[in-house]
This record gives C-alpha cells, structure tokens and sequence, in this order.
RNA sequence: GGGCCGGUAGCUCAGUUGGUUAGAGCACACCCUUGAUAAGGGUGGGGUCGAAAGUUCGAGUCUUUCUCGGCCCA
C-alpha cells in the first residue's frame, strides 16, 4: 500500500502564523464587511450590554497601560456579543486641559511666540487641532490591537454637544444650590498675578526668615497644658495673621518644659516634640529649663488656643487637629495651619469645618480680612509680623533660612499659595456623599476589593473643586450680579448658552459679547461673566449623560465602567459624583477596575530603568493576538507583569493553540460541517467519543462560570490546558491511528470526524473573543455561514453531552494509561524500544476492574501493538512491557505474527 | 511620610471554612517519533508558599512586626 491510500492531513492553514503581517489584512476584511455595522444588526433588539469607555486622553501614542485597557474590554464586549447580546462599544476621548495647553505653549516657545499675545480663541483652536489629530493616531493604534467599536462615530468631550450639555449638567449643581464660590490655596505669582500649575514651578535656593511664635492654651484635657504655651515654627512668618489651627501628630510623643532663662518667656511652659526638644532648645539659645511633662500626641484631642495677636482683635479660638503630615524632620512637631496659604492647611482645615477665606488679592497685598494689614504687601510685611510677635511677648526666636522654594518659571519671582475664589460643589449641603455611598453599595465590583477602595474616598473627601483659571476647557457659565455679587440662576439662560454651544462650540464664551448668552432677559451691564473654565474630571464625569443618555445604541445606566485602579480617585469617582449629584444614582451597574502594567520583576515601567516596552514593539515582533493572550492569561486583579521572556511564554501557548486547530482542519480536509449538537446520537458513538463530549460538557460549564465573573485568566488556562492535555496528549493521539490508517466508510473514523467537527467548531467560538484575528482566520476558511466569527453566537451544549458515569470509569481507565506509560518509557530508556507500537503490554488488574476494562482495547488507548489484561488478586496495577514480535504493517505500522487484515479493502 | 492592595516552582496561575507528601500548564533535562514535522508523544527534576515571631494538636491559609513591589494621597 502507498502512502496515497492513507488519510493525511491536509490543510491550507499554514502553522506559521506570521500575525504581523497577516493581522492588518484581517483589519481590512473587517473594515470592508463593515464588521461593526454587521454586529449591530446581528443583535437587533436584543438585550443590551453598554460597556461605557473611559476616555484616554488624546495626546501622546499609547501605551501598555492604554492597550491592556483597550484590549480588555475589547473581550469582554466580544464575550457579551457571543453570548447573543447587543454589546456596543463607543470609543471616546477626553480632550481640555492643561496637558495640551502645554503642549501647543511649547510650541510657541520653540517659535518665540508668547501666549499672551495669542487671542484665546485662536490659542484654543490649535489646542482643538492637536487632540484632533492625536485621536485619529489613537484610532488606528486601537484598531491594530483588534478592537472593534464604533470608530466612526466616537464621541470627545470637546465635541459642540459635550460642551453644551457639560453646561446644562453644571446648571442642574447651580439651580440646586449645591455649586457655591468658596476659597482654596493655588499657587500664585504675585508679579505675573496668576496662578501656576505644577509644571510651571522651578524649586530653587530661597532666603526665608524663620520665626518660633508660641500659641497659649486656651484650655485643654491635660491639666499641665492649661497655662502653657504651644511652639511652632515657620519659613513665612506672613501667614500668621491668616492662622485658623495648630496641627500635631498623634503618634508623636510632647514634651511640657518650663523656661528659667531671663526674658519674654521667663518661668513659662512651652510645649514641643521630644524628638525636636535638642534641636529647638539649641536654635532658640534656651540655656535653663525643667522637663515637667511627657504625653503623647492624641491627647492633645480637643485643646483650644489663642492667636498670637489676641489683644490686637485676633480674638478667635485656634483648634488643634490631628494631621499625619506632621513629623520630627524640622520645627518643633506643632505646625501652624493658614488654610488660605497652604494645601496641606486647607485640607486639614476643610476636613474640620474651616474654611479658607480671601486673605491676600492677587497683587499679594492683605485683604481687609486681615486685621491691622490690610494693603500691606506680603512680602513687606514679615518684618511687621515679627516686630508685633515680639511686641505681644509671642516670639520665642527668630533666624533666617536659606533652602529650596518654589518659583515662576517666566518671572523666576518667588511664589506663594494664595486662597483664590474657586468654585465648589458640595459634599453635603444636598447629601451628595451619603447618595454617592448608596450608589457604591447598588454596584457590583470586579474585583470586589474595589468597593472598600472607593467608599473610603467618598467618605472622606472635602467638597469636590470644579473651577480652573485655565483656558482650553469648557467655560464656567456663571454670570455674578455686580450689586450682590450673587450668582444669576435662570434656566433660560443655561439652555441658551448650551444651544449657543451646541451649534458652534465654547469658544464664543471668551470672544462674544456676554448678551448673546444673557439673551433678552438680562442686562449684559449688571453683570459679571467668569472666565474660568471647568475642571476636566467634571467633563469625562460628565460622558454618562453626553454619551449613554444621548445616543438611542446606548443605555443609561451602563452595564460596566472598565479602567485602571487608579480611576477610583479619577474617572469612576468624577462620574460617580457626577451622576449622584444629578441623578441620584451611579451612572454604572458594575465597575471592572485593573492593576497596572509593570516589568517582569513587578517594577513599574520608566525610561530610567530602560524597562519600558511600547504597544508597538509587540506588534511588530509577536502580534495582537499575542497581546491579547498576554492580558487574558493575566490577573488584572493586581499588577501585570510583561518582558519579553513572558510574550516568548504565551507564544509557545499560542503555537500549542495554532496546531491544535491545525490538526483539527488538517484531518477535516478544511470541510467543516456545521453539526447541529442536539442531532448527535451519542450512544452510536464509541466510548472515547462520548468522553470527549463529556469534557466538552463540562469545560463548557466552567467556561461560562469563569466568563460571568470575568474570570479571564482561569478561562484561558483551562482552554490551553484543554487543548494541550485533553486534545493534543490524548484524543488526537489516540485518534491518529483510525483518523490515517481506517477507511473512510469506518464508523469509528467517521464518529471521529463528527467529534471534530463538533471540537472545531465549539473550541473556536470559545478562542473567538481572545484570539480575534486567529479564529477569524480560520472562520474564513471553513465556513461561509457568516462574515465573521464575532457573528457567532457561543454554542449550546445539550445536556445529554454529559455522562458523569463514564467520566468516572475514563478517570479510571487513564490511570491504568498512565501506568502503561511508565512502563512502556522504561524499555525505551532500556533501548529496547523505540516506538510505542514496538511494544506490547501485559496489564495485571485486579479483577474489582473487570467490568471498567472488559471492552476496552489498551492497544489503542496507550498506541501500542498490543495489549493483554490479565485479572487476579493484584493489589496494584502492574503493567509489563515487551517488545512486540512479528512484521510491521506498511500501513499502521502495528506489529503483528499475522498479516494485518485491516487494509484489505 | 500616610492610606489601600499584593508577594505560592524560571514563567502564567490554582490552592474551599486552618487538616494527608502544596497542584496545573508552559519552560527545562533526557528519551522516542519522522504519517500534526520549524510539529507530535513519553518520562523526569524543580517550591523553607517574601522574612521573622506568635496563636494552634496542626499555618501557604489566622495575628503582629519587618521587607520588597504597585496604586492613591501628601
């Protein structure tokens, strides 16, 4: 017989992948079906499944956080659509803020422009340019990883309708009273007069004067403390009069001393950290005094002191708060707290009910807020402050300091943080914390530790801060009444300012004239317009409504909000808020949050380290589908580490994958029959046969337990494991034989093909959400029944593919298997066989598995020549192997006396 | 510095309410095969469960401290 008359696979699907190359053509075959158009059809009316996008920010090329992300909805929005839903996927973009400002600023400086000479508008339209043109580079980057949405119509958050209803969002906070104008510390140039970002401060060396002033207690739950004297120490003695608090650490132990020295503070007590106790006594000179008292910090809960300046109308009680920024690195472990002047002061003072005023106006001159210094510019007044301490008996010592400090970049002049007018929303005028906590409770969490996460935000967080002084974000639309300076609340206005944006964007704000948005109703003379824009987490916060409310594909609430953890500070809290404060619930049914993307010792990816691997790369040198094993074999649950030797890992899984389907193909010629499950007549089928469906019956069960709780990794693992252990190792193996060598009218060959069919056709459907480009590549091969694999539905499995009976007897059967191999491996180690089918067995059993093995043909099962069993008392399964006598069949290749009868016909 | 989360074979991950000798796949080593062939099969080695202390008859699992890493805040 020739090698013609046996079955060889054959198959067009080639097992290099060369997903590099071959990937972009099926982005290409999906854009020319118009694969997301034809996923929206295909669901017509079914349930929905909204997985909302988060909106990355259109600047810069992505990274592996950004294509974790994407990568990671992409599957689960494909698992939702298999699973018979209408699983729509809008991409976004968040677009305003200060990032782009700078960007378009550092164009300017390279071309020796200056901003300021720039109209806003104009500034504004370049800043919209570029976030156009970095989404179009996002577009592609996103479509190259195979995820499938809506590109065409992606919404941003600079669109015309954003703005407009980012306006009417703001109205609804205003109208309800919730929006109110407090005061918060920037940080401030008092020669340019305005404020600075963070990257626009340089720290450089700074001679400061520094001053010890004392705090007398008012009262206070330690008795010794009651007519002692509180120390602190500073580095700007100009804060003093804008004083509210003193802020101590609990955890620090304090020292009551008594002064013998000659002078202001002869016999008196002073109260410092008995860490710091050396290093003051020495900077203050002190020379005698008495150790009275040790305590530790937390009793210092509840003490009451008195400004310094009491006598000169100062006469407001200074609490003492508990703060864990204090520490023992310099001063005297007592800080002094001017909620107007430093950020550390108005959290700490906000969070205990004191708010921070305007002390200081933009040119850096006291406020009449400001008692006995009103006009006096703050860096003239240091001198004044320490003369008046010194007056009052309050200045223990004074010095001078030389360290780094903040400046502007442009004037290189000395910055100070200054409490400015900002716009708030609050937490608790209209109960927006105890809603938003509701909220928390009605969302489910994957995983669940994100709950915990973001309730402990929520609960402790001071009222959300809304206003910027920036220009490329949306306007504030507030006008104030110039004779009250009250806030003009009108729907009518608010709707006219939103359709004015809708119909050319906000941009008018800053360049028309304010009765254009006032309309007829109002006076433009009576009033003054803001021109601060709205902070940008109050846009992305905002998509649930310019997004889910506004498009008919979509629903409010979403199904799911998917980012990395560190959006339980950012976008799931903003939207959280958002929705809560508008809507009185979240905008979201369930929150999928993901760990970040670190190196493969678990550090975090920087240019520093030289760890840091681009999106791109990958591609390149592996492909998608190899990105896209790498997040589903992941746990996004913590951190996910990624280097190369892990990609060359799941590279070999994908091969292990890719040959399993080839042999799958290679023995259905690439014929695929599209078996209906149910039409199978299990019992005509053999044994091996009905196990296998019986795997499949389970793994099925599995697949879908692991899928409703997104449990990718463990999903993936058992599909590999399942191609690999059960597939490759075992049935393939087994079936090898029949598959070549039986004639293609056999019944067992023919119950074969049926399982292949039936394994092909289900293990592609699983692999579809994972392996989009791979299981397209194989669909448009065998089947013509649709365009794409992602039309598909999941299968169903009927319930008689189970059979647990036989479940228990094959667990048993491969057990003997196993033992048979051991056996079979020691004649090889031997080199008295090569082969399996050199061989033949002899299986003792005892004789409780006559029953289990009567049937069973262990030649087949362990691929060997032959097989006897012999039944008796055996304690153990003993398996004896020998090497076949006889010829070999040119054909099967099995060893026999006799001429082998199986290829007659 | 503070809050939260995490550390199980080289890698990706399992490990129920504490209970036999801590598992799987990959990788590795050796062997076989040359009819899944830049494939396939078999056998095997490999872990002080981040460290230490404690609770317990018994700890990967509970407690404390430390350490390393990540996120957020400062």
């Amino acid at each position: 017989m020739s090698k013609t008359e046996i079955n060889l696979p054959k198959t067009t699907f080639s097992m290099k992948a060369n997903l590099p190359t071959r990937e972009p053509e099926i982005i290409k075959l999906w854009s020319k079906i118009d694969l997301y158009k034809e996923l929206r059809d295909s669901r017509k009316g079914k349930e929905k499944f909204i997985l909302h996008d988060g909106p990355p920010y259109a600047n810069g090329d992505i990274h592996m956080g950004t294509a974790l992300n994407k990568i990671l909805k992409d599957i689960i929005i494909k698992f939702h659509q298999m699973d018979g839903k209408d699983s729509v996927y809008v991409p976004g973009w968040d677009c305003h803020g200060l990032p782009i400002e700078w960007k378009i600023e550092e164009q300017y400086k390279k071309n020796k422009k200056n901003k300021n000479d720039v109209p806003i508008v104009e500034f504004r339209k370049e800043c919209r340019s570029f976030a156009e043109k970095w989404i179009k580079i996002h577009k592609d980057q996103f479509k190259r990883l195979g995820v499938v949405g809506d590109w065409e119509n992606y919404y941003s958050t600079m669109s015309f309708g954003a703005e407009a209803q980012i306006v009417r969002e703001l109205g609804k906070f205003l109208k309800e009273g919730s929006l109110y104008r407090g005061f918060k510390p920037v940080l401030w140039s008092t020669v340019e007069k305005t404020a600075l970002a963070d990257a626009e401060v340089e720290y450089k060396d700074h001679k400061s004067d520094t001053i010890y002033v004392s705090f007398s207690v008012k009262h206070s739950k330690i008795k010794e403390l009651n007519d002692s004297n509180i120390i602190i120490w500073t580095t700007t003695p100009w804060t003093i009069p804008a004083n509210k608090a003193l802020a101590y650490n609990k955890n620090l132990d304090y020292l009551v001393l008594e002064i013998q020295d000659e002078g202001d503070f002869y016999n008196k007590k002073i109260v410092i950290s008995e860490a710091l106790k050396d290093a003051v006594i020495k900077d203050c000179g002190i020379k005698k005094f008495k150790d009275l008292k040790k305590f530790k910090g937390e009793q210092f809960q509840g003490t009451i002191c008195q400004h310094p300046f009491i006598n000169l109308g100062y006469d407001y009680e200074i609490p003492m708060l508990e703060a864990s920024f204090v520490t023992t690195e310099q001063g005297t472990g007592i800080v002094h707290c001017a909620p107007s002047h430093g950020p550390d002061d108005f959290n700490l003072c906000i969070n205990n009910g004191i708010k921070a005023i305007e002390t200081v106006d933009g040119d850096g001159r006291y406020t009449s807020n400001v008692p006995l210094f009103e006009g006096v510019h703050i860096f003239k007044s240091n001198s004044i402050v320490i003369e008046k301490l010194k007056k009052e008996k309050k200045l223990l010592s004074s010095g001078e300091l030389i360290h780094s400090y903040p400046h502007s970049w442009r004037s290189k002049a000395p910055l100070v943080h200054r409490a400015t007018p900002q716009w708030f929303i609050s937490m608790e005028s209209h109960k927006l914390r105890s809603k938003a906590l509701k909220a928390i409770d009605e969302t489910a969490f994957y995983p669940s530790k994100g709950k915990e996460r973001l309730r402990s935000m929520i609960e402790t967080r001071p009222d959300w801060c809304v206003s910027r002084q920036r220009v490329w974000g949306v306007p504030l639309p507030i006008f104030l009444n110039k004779k009250d300076n009250k806030i003009l609340i009108d729907d009518e206005v608010f709707e006219n300012i939103a359709q004015i944006y809708e119909k050319e964007g906000s941009d008018c704000w800053f360049s028309d004239d304010p009765q254009k948005f006032l309309g007829k109703k109002y006076d433009a003379k009576d009033f003054e317009k803001l021109s601060d824009i709205v902070e940008v987490w109050f846009d992305s916060g905002s998509t649930h409504s310019f997004v889910l409310e506004k498009r008919d594909d979509l629903k409010w609430p979403a199904s799911m909000y998917l980012e990395g953890s560190d959006q339980h500070r950012g976008w799931f809290h903003s939207s959280l808020l958002e929705s809560c404060g508008t809507r009185g619930r979240a905008p979201f049914e369930a929150i999928l949050s993901h760990g970040f993307v670190v190196d493969g010792k678990g550090l975090k990816m920087s240019k520093s380290l030289g760890n840091v691997i681009a999106p791109e790369e990958i591609l390149k040198k592996y492909g998608a589908d190899i990105l896209r094993i790498w997040v589903a074999s992941s746990n996004y649950a913590e951190d996910l580490r990624i280097d190369y030797s892990i990609l060359d890992q799941h590279s070999e899984s994908y091969r292990k994958i890719r040959n399993t389907f080839r042999y799958l193909l290679g023995n259905l010629n690439d014929k695929f029959d599209d078996i209906n499950l149910k039409d199978i007549d299990i019992k005509k089928l053999p044994e091996l046969e009905q196990f296998m469906l019986h795997k499949i019956y389970k793994l099925n069960l599995n697949f879908k337990e692991y899928f409703k709780n997104y449990d990718f990794h463990n999903l993936y693992k058992e599909l590999l494991n399942f191609c690999t252990v059960d597939l490759s190792a075992f049935y393939f193996d087994i079936r090898k034989d029949t598959l070549y060598c039986d004639h293609k009218n056999s019944e067992k060959r023919k119950s074969c093909i049926i399982l292949l069919n039936v394994i092909l056709n289900i293990l592609i459907k699983w692999f579809a959400p994972i392996l989009s480009f791979t299981t397209e590549e194989i669909y448009q091969l065998i089947s013509k029944k649709n365009k794409s694999i992602h039309l598909e539905n999941f299968l169903i499995v009927p319930e008689n593919f189970r059979n647990d009976e036989l479940n228990n007897k094959w667990i048993e059967l491969i057990d003997i298997r196993n033992k048979c191999n051991v056996s079979i491996e020691a004649k090889r180690a031997n080199k008295e066989i090569g082969s399996s089918l050199e061989a033949g067995l002899k299986i003792n059993l005892n004789s409780k598995f006559k029953d289990l093995t009567q049937k069973i043909d262990f030649a087949e099962l362990c691929i060997t020549s032959k097989a006897e069993i012999s039944y008796g008392e055996y304690k153990e399964i003993v398996v004896n192997t020998y090497k076949a006598a006889g010829e070999k069949c040119p054909v099967c290749w099995k060893i026999d006396t006799k001429p082998c009868g199986r290829h007659s016909k």
